[in-house]
DNA sequence: ACGATACGATACAGTGTCGTTTCGTAAATA
DNA sequence: TATTTACGAAACGACACTGTATCGTATCGT
């Protein structure tokens, strides 16, 4: 902070190689993995000289640590004040998200690279998973203030019932070329009025079958 | 077949050496990637000399192929005459496998690696993710023939709801430590009669009714 | 015994990568 | 202009890895 106004001699340094080398960093990283990633290509890939990148970082694992640290899937919570509509919206910009091929394959190969290193995987939960953690939980115990969620519904059992599909789904349609689009709002109407079959219309909110 | 008769001369191969070779680059890639693996250790691990390896091997690929093609997750399809017990079950070796440190790392591993490569894609779709396909959905429609499921619920939908949550579960569960365990009758009785409150007393009360 | 094959240990050539260094040039300040 | 720093291009040393080759030994059939 103190060092902008401090102008240091010389030619200053091109602001714009910075994001540029994080960014080219983060699609080979979701080509071909971090190891699979040479310092050579993050160069060449960004447009510069494998001399810029060493002066900013001093080793390969420094740029790869700040690469995925920069890397935040946007999730927000929603209160629309029914926890139907906000579960609706949560899952299609959660299906938006992995729908982008370079989140898809990121995730996968951060998933991978993580397990079994505690620093890198605390950071990566801490900046990743655990805003969708909470901003799922937020709108999950608003609505169960409201008595719009069972009482006895445990509130994580709750939210892998709401994310494990759609996640679920993404990962197997990686594999399938002829996959349905997961179908947001059936899945909603069926996981919440139940699979078992129906007797009578306890509920009016049943999506019209029979 | 026909060269287990005709006993060639000379010394015979070692028959344990294959296996444990198979072994050995199933853990290591497990443990370090692809790419973090490299034939000597193989043979360190297994105890062999890499001379023995390229004796049964063209090159590292096809070892990492025939390696991963021999890891195939014991999955199998109930028949209980009930769809909850079947689920159930289900779930349950799911469950067991999916605690196998091995298994867990082995499959991200395996997902990362195998997106972009079509050839490995299909083949590891056709031997782990298609199994585990059929028996669930021949489960599903066992069930729905006996009038067990909703008549208006997709199959695919159904999969993904009966899978994904404990599927989330375990991914997420790698990173945390102090995490509760997956509750499949929980689970399963949540998603039967749905996430809706209750109104009135139209079926028993809670997860027992029928 | 003898030939044929497998094995372990080791060395080797070829290649790729990391990280450093050199050098000529560009862009800033004093 | 003089100085200072950043930049691109290229080469470099050190190291790891792949795949091959060599050699002495072990184990099988005949």
């Amino acid at each position: 902070m103190t060092e902008t106004d401090v102008r240091r001699p010389g030619r200053p340094r091109n602001a714009q190689a910075d994001s540029a080398i994080l960014d080219a960093a983060l699609h080979l990283i979701a080509q071909e993995g971090v190891h699979g990633m040479s310092v050579d290509e993050v160069a060449a890939r960004a447009g510069v000289s494998k001399t810029t990148i060493y002066r900013r970082w001093p080793n390969k694992d420094a740029l790869v640590i700040e690469a995925l640290t920069r890397f935040k899937p946007p999730l927000r919570s929603f209160d629309t004040g029914s926890l139907r509509s906000d579960i609706e919206r949560f899952l299609t910009s959660l299906q938006v998200m992995l729908n982008e091929p370079l989140i898809q394959m990121l995730t996968l190969r951060i998933l991978s690279e993580v397990v079994g290193r505690p620093e890198w995987s605390r950071v990566y939960f801490a900046d990743s998973i655990s805003p969708n953690f909470t901003a799922l939980s937020d709108m999950i115990d608003r609505a169960r203030a409201r008595g719009e969620l069972r009482a006895d519904a445990d509130t994580q059992l709750v939210m892998e019932i709401f994310s494990g599909p759609l996640v679920y789904h993404m990962l197997v349609a990686m594999f399938l070329t002829d996959v349905k689009p997961f179908d947001t709002k059936a899945f909603i109407d069926l996981v919440w009025d139940g699979l078992k079959p129906f007797r009578t219309d306890s509920s009016g909110a049943s999506p019209e079958n029979t």
